[in-house]
RNA sequence: CGGGACGUAGCGCAGUUUGGUAGCGCGCAGCGUUCGGGACGCUGAGGUCGCGGGUUCAAAUCCCGCCGUCCCGACCA
């Protein structure tokens, strides 16, 4: 029942709370999971946070087939290239063998523009702005619940425009406009964008945009990501458009996900050696009411008060639970709760009603305070927001602490392996630095910042002229 | 796919060295006492010892093969 902390044994503890707090497990196939009611509780906030992002922006859902004929996934060389490792391919159905296999999707690009291209004939057809939502699989060698398996859930977006700069600015509106917003604003999430560097761009892709937090562990998690694909798809699945001028175009494309990984970046952004913190707006369960009785009188009066603060709260718009189990004593209760991050818990007894009061403890840290039944409702949706405040505000000062500029390849060398965390350093471009970096290190360029700074001095790694400033960490 | 560790009740483990009727803790079920920080007592259910083969009078234990899980590397949202 006791986790591991997080200092002794950060993995051990992230499976522990994923287990404990009933988030999700390993399911019977190698690699896939189950995601359990609490887990799918919480992704369907994270569904809702940036699906009413994407429709805020003017994007429509729409849905393609799980099945791709193997041959289209082979016209984008690039992309094939990239994604063939960890394909599965269905090779067998209805009792023969099939005369062509069929992938099953890693993503959709290939099917879906391979669809486009009936659908755009002019540039008054242009532009596209479609979304799904959906599941795809990826042959993973080594599966993480949440961060990495085989089959996980996403929203894929695959948009197609007449002109480079408008399907850059739409690759950029995501990234902004729906990624950054709901990631700071309902997980909580410090994330830094910038753009990825050639060798970690998407198999396809002109440029990768990304966003990145820093986890408990000082590892970088890849958040989200956001790629303008240029007219490299358009060209590979014959997507023209007559234009303005007459004459035929290749329409320019973007496309970007996030997943069910972003509960992983929840996990590991918040959790503390008690378990799970959630924030308040990502909560399936923001306030949980803890009825304390001994007698049948008692009983019946506290559950009678319970009963009436949950339809004050739920009033105000608080997603409340009471949990009026008979089998679980209080303690139990309270360290349970905790476990699965409810921001705050209510405990209701005799001697509270006695005065008119409750006790309120948050899980964000700070002990227990007794407030008055009286206005109670309105000061939990004040205290919400400042849980909400305060846990984004931890996890920034975190990623702060642990963001650095070292002065020399010895000093960025040493910092990565303690204590971790982002290296911001010049860079000179080159391929082999990033690669020796990777070799000498673990850490990868996890994005190059959008508005670079003056890029003073020489490249961190091999002393010629620096063109950027690249941050390097140790990632998931 | 390479290196390492491990598969015994739902979970965590002992038993394997030295072969001889499968155990402990938690959890689960029933009853009672409890209930403001992970309660306690009594009773009870639950196991093809990962799978297949071999050695033996006899295999959780010894031998061979396979499968799976975890950790570390290469790949990745």
């Amino acid at each position: 029942m006791a986790l591991p902390t997080q200092s002794a044994d950060f993995p051990a503890w992230y499976q522990e709370v994923v287990k404990q707090a009933e988030l999700a497990e390993p399911s019977l196939a190698r690699g896939t999971m189950v995601i359990r009611p609490y887990g799918f509780a919480i992704w369907e906030k994270v569904q809702r946070a940036i699906d009413d992002r994407i429709k805020a922006t003017g994007h429509q859902n729409l849905y393609f087939p799980l099945f791709i004929p193997y041959r289209l996934l082979e016209k984008e060389a690039e992309h094939v290239e990239g994604f063939a490792p960890e394909v599965a391919v269905v090779t067998h159905a209805g009792g023969e063998e099939l005369e062509e296999p069929l992938v099953v999707r890693p993503t959709s690009e290939t099917v879906i523009w391979a669809t486009y291209a009936r659908w755009i004939q002019s540039y008054r057809d242009l532009p596209l702005l479609y979304n799904q939502w959906a599941n795809v699989v990826r042959w993973e060698l080594r599966p993480r619940l949440f961060l990495r398996t085989t089959e996980f859930l996403w929203q894929e977006g695959h948009t197609a425009h007449e002109t480079e700069d408008e399907a850059v600015a739409e690759a950029r509106l995501i990234l902004d406009r729906v990624y950054r917003e709901a990631m700071v604003d309902v997980l909580g999430l410090p994330v830094l964008v910038g753009r990825k560097s050639a060798a970690e761009r998407f198999a396809g892709a002109v440029e990768t945009f990304t966003l990145e937090g820093l986890m408990r562990d000082r590892k970088a998690l890849q958040a989200g990501t956001s790629h303008y694909l240029g007219q490299n798809f358009a060209r590979a699945y014959g997507v023209t458009f007559l234009g303005r001028d007459g004459k035929e175009h290749h329409a320019y494309a973007t496309s970007w996900g996030a997943s069910t990984r972003l509960v992983g970046g929840v996990i590991m952004t918040h959790g503390d050696d008690r378990g799970l913190r959630l924030p308040p707006r990502l909560a399936p369960i923001q306030v949980v009411v803890v009825p304390i009785y001994r007698s049948d009188d008692e009983r019946g009066r506290v559950l009678g008060a319970a009963a009436a603060i949950r339809e004050r709260l739920d009033g105000a718009g608080i997603r409340v639970h009471v949990d009026d189990r008979e089998e679980q004593r209080p303690g139990f209760k309270f360290n349970e709760w905790e476990l699965k991050g409810v921001p705050v818990r209510l405990e209701l007894g005799p001697r509270d009603l006695d005065a008119d009061q409750a006790t309120v403890a948050r899980r964000d840290g700070g002990g227990k305070e007794a407030w008055p039944l009286a206005g109670l409702p309105e000061r939990l949706v004040t205290l919400l927001e400042e849980v909400q405040r305060s846990l984004f505000g931890d996890a920034e000062r975190f990623r702060d602490d642990h963001t650095f500029r070292p002065g020399s390849y010895t000093e960025m060398a040493e910092l990565l392996d303690d204590p971790g965390g982002f290296m911001l350093a010049p860079w000179c471009g080159g391929p082999e630095c990033e690669a020796r970096v990777k070799a000498d290190t673990r850490a990868t360029i996890r994005f190059l910042p959008l508005d670079p700074e003056p890029v003073e001095g020489s490249c961190i790694v091999c002393g010629s002229p620096a063109t950027e400033t690249a941050a390097w960490a140790q990632a998931y």
